[in-house]
DNA sequence: CACGAACGTAAGCTACGACTTACCGATGGT
DNA sequence: ACCATCGGTAAGTCGTAGCTTACGTTCGTG
């Protein structure tokens, strides 16, 4: 298994589904069954990448009447947003800021 | 499976081992032999991440010797890095922009 | 020229995750 | 009160990703 205590929504984002459902909320806020009826997968599927996704922070949801209306959550997201802006970086400038010093963040 | 014309990159950064590789390329760029003294899996298994790394464009290799050094691309990450900054984006303003368009009616 | 170091690849095993069908609870309308 | 809709959960199957060991190859060094 082997964590190595990296933030979940990584592993969340590996999935093509998970990844998929994401776009689709990235255009607007859907309910579990219009999400379903535009992947190719069942609806079971979709509220079990819901849930991997709600639990990674990554999205919330808002019971309206008998649905359940999922959006993106932005501060799940920024969390991302800021260690792949962090790598993207490092790269960019060949390591040159490595060189003084270092301060970590487990 | 299912591809869903993604990019690769999501499934290579969805894998724990290849994210600690990354953090370690983030730091400074690593021979193959480097990393696996700091991951607990073997030096092939590390080879094998990096050729996934490699082939979503995250990484690229040059030969020094007798060593592969392997340092993040940033171009490869860039791809990701916007992508991800759309999501945020998105759900940071609540959809408002969305909303003038897009009506539907069930 | 031979030996060791560093790396990639092949083969094989194992475990986990993604998916399905079936079932059950909750909500809303008539 | 009844029924239909919507969604989460359970149970079970199957594919495949990740890991290891073993081997082949390249490069440098004595």
């Amino acid at each position: 298994m082997v964590t190595y205590g990296a933030h979940p929504g990584w592993e969340a984002l590996g999935d093509p589904s998970r990844l998929a459902i994401v776009q689709r909320l990235a255009e607007r806020p859907c309910a579990v069954g219009e999400l379903a009826d535009e992947l190719p997968i069942s609806r079971p599927a979709v509220s079990q990448h819901l849930k991997v996704l709600k639990g990674a922070g990554l999205v919330v949801d808002q019971a309206v009447g008998t649905r359940r209306v999922y959006r993106l959550s932005p501060v799940g997201l920024s969390a991302l947003r800021d260690q792949l802006d962090t790598f993207w970086r490092r790269a960019l400038n060949g390591y040159q800021d490595i060189v003084d010093e270092a301060e970590e963040s487990s």
